[in-house]
DNA sequence: CATGAATGAGTGTTCATTCAT
DNA sequence: AATGAATGAACACTCATTCAT
């Protein structure tokens, strides 16, 4: 490999490294203050330049949030479709895929918290149309897996398909706004307990 | 009463009631759009007026997303309230709270949306220092009837405390983001629903 | 006539007034500096608001430029369509047609500056598709009277059609450049020594 | 001469070289879009390098331009004095003008565009106020040969004397916006075509 | 009550320029 | 010579807000 091949690798895997730096730095500001309410100061404050310097990395704020969504998504469906792909029982399927979830929310928070808060306003946008097709395929993965599950018997048949859908997903979602990546539980712990809630219930047994 | 007085009080009525409507309307948008997302154009555009015409009504956009959430805290609170003045057992007062907050997201679902979506982001704002103050209210009025509860043999004992209580209070109000007061799903069977699940599990029975 | 009737008339027209006393004095700007070079705050300036006020009365300064080309090559064609409807013989028409563009440089003189300066610019934005239409249909009259010309003998054979062309389009509109409106000459005594110059050449007779 | 003295002549010559290639470059760009309407970057990219880079040849953007003109400027001038140092007669020292000039247009042309459409612009400028001396120049030259010329019975004395140099200026200058140095007729042709129509008219000899 | 014209602070973005490498 | 990351001033434009009518 010659001195200059070996240069332009180094310098080329740099500016990903000062990216991915940027962009996090971006997801938890825009996080924190919502994304509308997120000026590119802040964002460049937060990164330690000015506003002018971010746009020799990104094209645009839009852009940026782009990336850190679609960064997350890709990432979430690849672990999904590992746990499909091992064609469990629905059990132990929905028991993966939550744990799943929490491990994503543990790698992404920020890109997490933005997509529940953001994903509605931004989809309007045909460059987030790929946010409504991920919640499509969410939601006939997991339809398709409460019914499965109901037909196994391993789920209760007499609970609203939908309001069962919405609860198991808002359930898991929604804990990324107080998750804490560096907290006393540990992401899986938080999810064997949400498990324990989801199918057992809260009641204590043989009430 | 002097006829003056009657037109005074018929005027001053109908005031209230158009503040009222540009109030819902405002709500509607904020919820739909976000608070930073949604000018004031776009709101006086729902309302049927011309932008500078809101002023007449409103001190400012923050004076508008102010009263929506107070009107809205004020409320629950008021249900909250009764309920516990009711002093039942844990498990019966768990479920008239659950139930109390879904009326409450039938009668104010674009504010119970602001509250979830802005509140962290309105709370720097000293003139919203009564959120916090709601939500520390909120925490330990459930941490005290989930540790009631426990004592009382109701509820399990092997769940992490602060872990339920998220739980609970996240599953009932993320479902303002679809609830639709029209719907096939009537408020209350929602309530009873997801009562079953919260307690029960989504697990068949015997399983 | 309603009174309400009036008032709307009477707003209407006085709003129609004040957008073109700007659109006037975004005009003489944008000539003496170029569209480009010229900022908007520049044009506020002149025309003695604050930048942000622009945008009550305009898209953008780009519809401002539209505004201001399209205005004029309306007013321009109108005025050689009906000079082209007398159907005069060659020689007439094209003075009649130099009179015609000496009279709309008068009327139009800083948007004439524009159409020279900018329009290359400006046409590869698809809002300005007019302005390459305008130039063909500008060249081809004016290929036809030229060709006329030299059939009926008023004008020589022996010159390079293209070139004639070019010299009596670019000769006439360059004028906007110096021409006065308060000056010495008015556009119709500029216009005959043009035309003098231009048929007769500047030669002293019998040399 | 030694070695070392060589390399820094071919250095010397090679950077020479390496910042009239840029320049040429630059003037093209710069005619085609306009001075204020070009970036930088698109000067690079054009030049095959990258923005910063430029810097290493040019202080400015403003030093590129003022080369440009000025380069421009100097060479007209020489080929000008040229003709003025024999001193002809009226009639023959305007054909030798004229020719000059489009021999310049040939040379220039890209410089020759943007003197005509950024030299108002650029005059405000200290920097560049031999351009209005050089305008200052060619009117006095301009306006001694006509006037030598009317009383030397060559050219009509019926014409207002600063129409005629304006015709004669402007008429010349601006072919350079339709100039190709390729095209089918070289700048010598196109000379001496207007020489015709501007000295005898286009109108037919004898009407 | 509502309008419409205007304000002025602030927003995302651009761009000429700098400079360590 | 050239790169690439950064700067900082400026830009077109937005928007909450004001106020005379």
């Amino acid at each position: 490999m010659s001195p200059r091949r070996r240069d332009a690798e180094r310098t080329a895997a740099a500016r990903e490294r000062r990216r991915a730096e940027i962009l996090d730095t971006a997801a938890e500001v825009f996080a924190r203050q919502g994304y509308a309410a997120t000026t590119i100061r802040q964002v460049a404050d937060a990164a330690g330049m000015l506003a002018g310097s971010l746009y020799y990395h990104f094209d645009s704020k839009e852009s940026m949030a782009d990336e850190i969504l679609s960064g997350f998504l890709d990432d979430l469906w690849a672990s999904y479709d590992a746990v499909l792909a091992e064609g469990a029982d629905a059990r132990t399927t929905l028991e993966r895929l939550v744990e799943a979830s929490f491990a994503s929310i543990h790698r992404h928070r920020p890109a997490v918290v933005m997509y529940q808060n953001e994903s509605r306003h931004l989809a309007l946008n045909p460059r987030f149309a790929y946010l409504a097709e991920s919640q499509t395929r969410f939601r006939s993965m997991w339809s398709d897996l409460l019914t499965r599950g109901a037909d196994e018997g391993a789920f209760r048949a007499d609970l609203d398909a939908s309001l069962v859908y919405r609860f198991i997903r808002d359930t898991v979602w929604v804990a990324a706004n107080w998750y804490d990546p560096h907290g006393r539980l540990p992401a899986s712990d938080i999810a064997e307990q949400y498990l324990a809630m989801v199918l057992e219930g809260i009641q204590a047994p043989g009430e």
